[in-house]
This record gives structure tokens, sequence and C-alpha cells, in this order.
DNA sequence: AGTGTTTAGACAAGCGCTTGCCTAAAGTTT
DNA sequence: AAACTTTAGGCAAGCGCTTGTCTAAACACT
């Protein structure tokens, strides 16, 4: 491993000089013959900075930790991918940890990413004082909070449009049970007042608990099913909830979507492996991390202050599960 | 940020003192009320070493590399959890990334986990002289590979004669297209000799091209069942695949398991959000990446040595999708 | 030829921690 | 009481890089 004093010996400077030159920090003039015979040094001896020196040197590691935690499961590998691609354009590392504590003993991320996906208070003392920017839904917005976020309420709201919109007129919601969370209730509302604004039937189903959330969804909607009959369009609060949905659905012979269409929240690689394809109103969860990511190379580099909330619009995903509402129902 | 040279000063000794105790590297006697003094003084400014100080002043930067690439997705966080979770045992962090450059160009890692799913041909010369342990299924085995490893032809093997026993005699192989992998191969041999010692028959489709994998196991089931109607079972290459075929025996209203059973290779979290759950042979990747951390960690801190390649066992993992053929066929 | 201004690069002080080596005081032995 | 061993801890040299400051040569100008 060649060190920057190997490549200045080569070159017949020092190494401040080879320095500057090879971080092409021309804070002063640098002859041209010199800054050839550093690079042609640096080339030959195959020279690789040693990150960790320059990180003392600078105070700056380049690196910036990922911390997730929650529900994110099947949506992580994509925010990963998305916020890894950007990391590496700009020259950065990951350190990803699901466990805030490692990032607190160490000190060798130049900043956090908080995605939160379930009701984790960022606990901005244990980060220390390395700049956080958070990725949540519905989180009350403070001044400098450094959030990136988008509205839970919309999404409730624009799933019973979709719905209302093909005709439905008796909807039913699969909960799950979201009494420990904070981040549903919005979303419950978001529901609720959409179907409120239509005029039209909504069941709302929250019992029949079960640790498995597939599971939870399975035996939910089965209890939609013997109580409601007449529903004929389903909301599942998250994808999980939405396969168990599915599945007693199949289980029942229930055609979907020509008997009962199914919408959820939260489109992942799930919604689209499964038959029919689901369609889902989608949270900008990966987008997110990458502009949170953006956010804190810029704090970190140009001392970036911290900025208030930044919401981003929720989407719809429209796909096979849903249809008008059979005709000779109701 | 209080550094070790405050809490010397606070606690009236030495830096070098202050670094042995706090590090319990006590190579020489030291009194318990100096002990005393560094430990409260540490406590009192709460103390948090910095950890790139001490990877430059030691070599050793306590964080691991984590390559992935290939068709890893559904099985990823699985993986990541597992590996995270013992790295966090051992004091580690990780840095994922599915760009080997980004290994080679930093040297901030003790040590690279690389993961290839697909055919990726491991370059040494890449993450310069760190020491990789390669996680990959079915490689050749040089005496000092530092590979983690695990039968694929024991995966066909295990699919075929699991569906014999349930008393299937005509078996489909939906393989996608394998033509540009490198790991495949030994599953097909695996299925191939599986089916011969059983002396049933076997079909195999691997035409329909679509670059979705989903799709194309889709299309390729439809293709089976056109062509093979007497096919009482099914085994997919893998979870994609696994989805489009069941997908287009759900659209055939072919009911699984009755009529056709599944089972399919690597077993993820797509395997239990369909219905009906699918039966799977999965490999023990996480566990493999596992061992891999540990194997890095002790060749990190102990010097080990290369070693040969470590052999994992294929399980098998029963769910609903697999039952004895219908009575009334062939 | 003497003075002022560029130009080109050397020097060295860190960044915060680790660790080998050395020394002083205290205790032990004869 | 002299010589030796132990005990307790200080000292300082790094790890490899960055960067502010200082200097020597080269050039320009009267």
């Amino acid at each position: 491993m060649a060190t920057l004093a190997d490549i200045a010996k080569e070159a017949a400077v020092s190494p401040g000089t080879a320095s500057r030159v090879l971080n092409n920090k021309m804070t002063m003039p640098i002859s041209q013959s010199t800054i050839d015979r550093i690079r042609q040094a640096a080339k030959q001896l195959n020279y690789q900075p040693n990150a960790v020196a320059r990180a003392l040197a600078t105070g700056k590691t380049r690196t910036i930790g990922l911390h997730y935690r929650g529900t994110t499961e099947t949506m992580f590998l994509r925010i990963l991918e998305a916020v890894e691609a950007k990391a590496r354009e700009r020259g950065y590392h990951l350190i990803v940890s699901s466990d805030l504590q490692s990032f607190s003993t160490q000190s060798a991320i130049d900043g956090l990413i908080y995605i939160a996906s379930l009701d984790d208070l960022p606990v901005q003392e244990a980060v220390g004082s390395k700049p956080t920017v958070y990725v949540s839904p519905s989180r009350e917005a403070q001044p400098d909070c450094n959030l990136i976020t988008w509205s839970e309420f919309d999404a409730g709201q624009m799933a019973v449009r979709h719905l209302v919109a093909l005709g439905h007129q008796h909807i039913g919601a699969i909960w799950g049970d979201y009494r420990d969370t904070k981040i549903v209730p919005p979303r419950v509302a978001g529901f609720r007042a959409a179907i409120v604004e239509s005029g039209i039937k909504g069941v709302e189903q929250f019992d029949e608990f079960h640790p498995d959330l597939i599971q939870r969804g399975y035996l939910q909607m089965r209890r939609i099913l013997e109580q409601h009959p007449n529903v004929t369009a389903i909301f599942a609060r998250n994808d999980y909830l939405a396969m168990g949905s599915l599945k007693a659905l199949q289980k029942a012979k229930i055609e979907v979507p020509e008997q009962i269409s199914i919408i959820h929240y939260g489109d992942s690689v799930l919604s689209q492996a499964v038959y029919p394809e689901l369609t889902s109103v989608s949270h900008p969860n990966a987008e997110a991390s990458v502009i949170a990511l953006e956010k804190l190379i810029e704090m970190s580099e140009s001392g970036g202050e911290d900025f208030p909330a930044i919401s981003l619009p929720i989407t719809l995903c429209e796909r096979a599960s849903c249809a008008p509402p059979p005709q000779n129902q109701e």
C-alpha cells in the first residue's frame, strides 16, 4: 500500500504538495511539470488514499449512516438501492444499521438518515452532534425539523376516492391494529374523511389480533366477509395486510377484482408478485430517503442549516385488483 | 466532544494511561484509584472515543463491507438483518454496497463479504489486500478459497424427491432462462438426476423469454399447461418464477395444490405472502453470510488464514403448495 | 544594481488515539 | 544499607493525510 509519502518521494516533492495535486486543491500555483510528475508517480505506485487518515485530518468520513426500523421490510431494498446509488454518485459510503446505538458509539459518520416507518421517536441525543435527517410520514413538522415527509391523510383519502370513482358504495378497511403506532391514525382519518365526503358506507375492521400481519389480514378479511357481505371493495392498511386479505378472498373463491376490489397502501414487490397484481397507494419512501441523503451531504459539506419539513406527494399505482363493483349487487 | 486528552487532564494522568484503562488493555499495572479516576472522568465528560482516530492508530476500522449483487433481492433484508445483528454483537459496522468499486477506492473496511447470487466472478484484485469471504452457491472450491457455499445440485434433487415422495410421476420445471448464469446449471443437473433416479417423467421449460422474471414464470407455466397437461407438479427455479407460475395457475383456475403442486427454490418473504403458501427448498444464504462475517472478523483480528470451502446444507421448507397428485389422473 | 512582486513549493503542526519503551518511587532481599 | 525487583505511570513516536504559513527563487521595474 503506497502512501502519500511514497509518492512524494518518488516525485521528489513534499507530501503536502502531492496532497494538493491529487486532490485538485490548487490553493497555490504549482508548475505543470510537477503536477505531471506527481500524477504519474501516483499512477505508477497505484496510490489509493487512506480514507481513515483523510477522515481524521479533515473531520469528514464521507460516510452516512442509514437507520431503518419498523415495517419498512418489503420496501427496504428499494430504498437502500436508491440511496446507495446516489451516495455512490457523490462519493459517499453508507453504514446501515437498525440499531441507533451503533451510531452513537462510533463517530465514523458525517450524518444520519433516520427512516422511521413506525413511530420511533427520533432521539436527537442518540446521534450526538451529527446532522440527522428524518424520513417519516405525517410527523408534526416543527420549524427546523430536517424532515422529509408525506401525508398519510392523503393516502387514506386517495384510496377511497379511487374506489368511489370506480363506483363502489360500500368499502371495508382492514386496519390490522394500529393502537401502538402513531403514523396510522392520519391514514385512518383520511379514509374516514373521504367516506364522509362521498356519502358512502365504510366499515372498519381492526380486531382479530394475530402476531403475524399477513395472518391478521386474513382473519380480518374473513370477518368482513361474514359481517358485511355487501362490501365491494377493500382498503388494506399495508402490503402484508393486503396479502392476508387477498388470501382470504382467494380461499373463499371470491374473484378479485370482479367481485371485490382491493387497494392497499405501500406498494412493494409484494404488490406485483401476486395474482391479481395489486393496485396501491404508494408512498415516496425511496425518493424521500434520497432527498434526505442529498440534504445531509449538503449540510455536511457546505454547513447547510437545518431545514423545515419537505412534503412529497403520495401517488396512486393502478394495477389489476380494482374494478367497478359487480352490477347486480346491493 | 471530549477527547482522550480532555479526560486525561481531568483525571490528572497521561493520555496513554487513560487509553489503556478505557480499553481495558492493562499491559502494565495501574492502581485502582487511578483507574477509578479515569473511568469517572470519562463518564463525567461523556467520553466517546473517536472511531476514526482509533482506526488510524490501530489499522482496524471494525467495519466490514457487504457486497451484494444478483437476484438476492427478496432475500436481501433477511441476510442484512442477520449479518448486521451479528456485526453489532461483535462491535462491528457494515458498509453496504452493490458496487465493488466503492470498496476498492476506500480502504475504510477490514474485510469484505462478497455475496454472489449470480455468477459474478469474484475479482480478488478489486478489493486490494483486504480479506474477502465469498458467499456463493456451488462454486468450484479451490483449497484456500474463503468460500461459504451450498449445493445447488442437492436443491434440485431435494425438490424432485419431495414431489416423488408425495406420489408425483410427472414433474415440470420452470427454469426461466439460465443461459447467462453459472449457478443454475447444477440445480438443473440435480433435478435431472432425481428424475432419472426415480424413473419418472420430467419436462423442462425455458423458452418464452420476458425481461420480468415474474412474467417469464407466468408465460412458461402457461406453456407447460398447454403442452403437458398431465404434469401434476412444478418446480420453479426461484421465487419470482414461482410467483409467475402461481399466477398462471390461478388465472387458469387450477387449484394449488389439489390439482397441481408447486415447489420452488429460494424461500423468501414472497413464499409466505401468497395463497397458498409455497413449499420451498431454501438455501442458507443468511446463515452463510453470518458465518462469512465471523470468519472475516477472525481473519482480521487474529490474523486467521485463508480457509477451504465450508458447505452448508440445503433445507426443505414445507408449506401448503404441495400435496399428492389428484387420484384420477394420468 | 537594488527593491518589490510573483510563482512554486517546503515545512510542520496537527487530527485523536495507541503502544513500546523508559523512569521514578516503593518495596524486598541479604 | 546496598542492590535488586516490582509497581505505576509518563513520554513520545507514530498512523497517513490536510492545510496554514513561511521561504527561496525568479521575474519585473525604476
